[in-house]
DNA sequence: TATGAATGAGCATTCATTCAT
DNA sequence: CATGAATGAATGCTCATTCAT
C-alpha cells in the first residue's frame, strides 16, 4: 500500500470512526456533515470523496459493526470445546447479548438489524461469518432437514436475539435482559 | 360532544389521515409539515395546535395502527372456533402476517415495532388486546408455567413474527414471506 | 364603579402584573402575547380589548413604573425636613437610585427612560410630579436663572441619574454603584 | 491578504453595509435578515458564515459606529490647539454633538450606548481612543484627584452627553439640541 | 486529491390578529 | 363582554451539496 493509499484509508477511517462517535452519542438525526468533518479533521469536500451522504456512511457502519460482533462471537465460541450443539449454540448467543449489553450504544444504533450482516455483504467478505453457518449446519448433520431449511431457521434465531436485545437491554420492556435471558434460552433450545 | 369540539377533532383526523397517507406514499424524510397541512387543508398553526412537531404524530400514527393490527387479528380469531389452542394462536399469527402482507405501506412505515412496547400500551387501552393474553395464557392452562414465563414467551413471539415480516415482506431478505411462512410456524409451533 | 367596571379594571390588571412579570424575568423579546394571556387566565382576544399590540402595553408598563418611582421619590422626600436645597435633592436622588438598586429588573425594563419623556407625561397626571419642579425651582429662587434653565438642569440631572444607574447596577460599567455614587452626588453638587 | 480572504472580507462588509443601511432606514425590528442578504446580495447561508444573528451583527455596528465617532472627534480635537483643557473637551463634546446631529439615523441606532461599555472595548483596539483618556487626564493633572475618580468623571460627561443628544435630536425633548447645547456646555463647565 | 467558502432551497416554528360562538 | 380555535404570513435557521482554488 503506498503512502498515498495508507492516507486516503486514514482520512476514511478518521471519517468513519468519528461519524460512529457522534451518531452514537447525538443520535443520528442530531449529526451533520458538518458535525462529522470536523470532528475527522477534514474537509468538508472530502466526506463526498468517501461516501454518497450520511445514509450511506451510517449504512457502512450498522453493517460494519452488526458484523464485527457476530465474528467476534464465532471467533470465541470456535475457540472452546462442547459437549454438544446445543451448548455451543447458547454459548454464541450468550456472547452476543453480553457484548451488547456493554455497548448499548453500538445496540441502539444497530437496532434490530444485527441479522444484516450475515445475509449482506459481510457473509461474502468475512470468513469468520462462514463459520457460523457451518457451525450450524454441523449441529444439524443428522437431521433430515434440508440445508435451506436450517439457514432460514438460524435467521430466524437471530432476529428474535437482536429483537429481544433491542427491547430489553434498551428499553426494558417488557423486562430487564437478566430476567430475559433464560426465557430466550429456552426458547432458543425449543427451536433447535 | 359540541359543535365546536367535533370541529377539533375533524381538525386532528384530518390531520392524522393526512399524515398517515404521506409518510406511507412519500416516506417520512420526505413529508414535510407543509404538505400535511395541505392535504388536511388547514392551516400550518393548526397543525401545532394539536401535535408537537413531525414525531409526534409519527408514534401517535404508529402506535394507532400497530394497536389496529393486533386488535383486528384478536377480533378475527375469537370469532373463530379452533380444536386446540396451537391452531389458534396459528391463526393468529397468520392474520397478522397476511394484514401486513397486503399493507405493505403501513408495515414499513410500524417497522420493527410490532411488540411488546405497543402491546403494551394498546393493553391499557383496548379491551381486545386484553383477549389475546388471556387466549394465550388459556393455552398454557395445563403447563407448570408460571404466568410472567408465558407472558415473555407471547412478547417473544410477536417480536419473532414482526421481525420476520418486515424482513420477508419488505427486504424479501433472506427469502419471501411465502418461503419464510412455513418455517415461522413450525419454529412457533416447537416454542409452545 | 359598577361590578362590570370593576370586573373590567381588575381584567386590565392582570394582563398589566402578567406583562409586567414576564417582562421582567423572561424579557419582552421572549415574552408573547400568548404567555401573557396565559399567566392572567384571560383570553387570547381579550388582551386585544385592552391594549393594541405588545408594545402599548409595555410603553404604558415603563411609564407607569418610572412615575411611580419618581412619585414615591418626591413624597419621601418632602415628608422630611432639610437645612438646604442641596440636601434635599440629594435625598431624593438617593431614593431613586436606592429603589432602583433594589428592583433591578424594573430598572432593566426602564433603562435609560427614567427622564424627561416620563417625566413630562407625568407632569401632567400626577400632582406629586408638580412638587419635584416646585421643589427644584424653589431651590434657585435666588438665583438670576430663568426658569427654562432650571428646568433644563433637573433634566439633566435625571437623564445623568437614570444613565449612572442603568450602567453600575445592571452592567456594574464602570464600576457598581457604591463606588458610584460619591462621585454621581459630588457631580450633582457642582452642577447646582 | 490572499485572494480568498479578501474575498471573505468583501463578503462580511457587504452584509455588514447592508446590515447598517436597512437597520438605520427600516429599523431593526422591520429588517428581517432575507432583506440584508438581498442587499449584500449573497446567499443566505453566507450570513450565517459571519455572524450569529441578527443582534450579532447589530451589537457589532453599534460597537463600531460609536466607536469611529469617537475616534474622530479626538482625532480633530488633537489636530487643533486650545489655550486650556475646558475649551478643549468643550471642543471635543461638541464635535460629538454636532457629528451625531448630522447623522441622526446612527445616532438612532447606537440609541444611549455612546459610553463607558462601548468606551471600555474601544479602549482596547483603537490607539486613538487612548488619547481621550489622556487629554482627560492631563486636564487634571494639577488636581490632587485621583485618576479613578478622574475616569469616573468622564465616564459621566460622555454619559450625559450620549443622554442629551439622544433626548434632543431624536426626540427634540425637552427642546432641540440647539437650545440644549449651551445648558450642556455650562453643566460640563462646571463639573470639570 | 483535498479543501472549505458559498449557496439557497427547504424547513420548522412562531405569533399577532381575527371572528364565530 | 369574553373567548380561544384557527390562521398563514413571516422568519430564522440548517445543511447537503457544489466547485473554484
Amino acid at each position: 500500500m503506498s503512502k498515498i493509499e495508507k492516507n486516503k484509508k486514514q482520512k476514511e477511517n478518521s471519517l468513519y470512526d468519528a461519524a460512529y462517535h457522534l451518531f452514537t452519542t447525538k443520535g443520528i438525526h442530531n449529526t451533520a456533515i458538518s458535525d462529522i468533518v470536523k470532528k475527522a479533521g477534514v474537509g468538508k469536500g472530502t466526506f463526498y470523496l468517501y461516501f454518497k451522504n450520511k445514509y450511506d456512511i451510517l449504512d457502512k457502519i450498522i453493517l460494519d459493526k452488526s458484523t464485527y460482533v457476530l465474528s467476534e462471537a464465532i471467533k470465541q465460541t470456535k475457540e472452546k470445546e462442547f459437549n454438544n450443539f446445543e451448548d455451543e449454540l447458547l454459548y454464541f448467543i450468550d456472547y452476543i447479548i453480553e457484548y451488547l449489553r456493554k455497548d448499548r450504544l453500538m445496540l441502539k444504533l444497530i437496532h434490530k438489524n444485527l441479522s444484516w450482516g450475515i445475509f449482506k455483504k459481510a457473509y461474502k467478505d468475512y470468513e469468520e461469518i462462514h463459520e457460523i453457518y457451518s457451525m450450524f449446519q454441523s449441529g444439524y448433520k443428522n437431521s433430515s432437514l434440508s440445508r435451506d431449511y436450517i439457514g432460514k431457521v438460524l435467521f430466524m434465531i437471530l432476529e428474535l436475539t437482536g429483537s429481544v436485545c433491542y427491547s430489553s437491554i434498551i428499553l426494558e420492556e417488557p423486562v430487564g435482559i437478566d430476567e430475559m435471558k433464560p426465557v430466550l434460552f429456552q426458547t432458543i433450545r425449543k427451536i433447535i
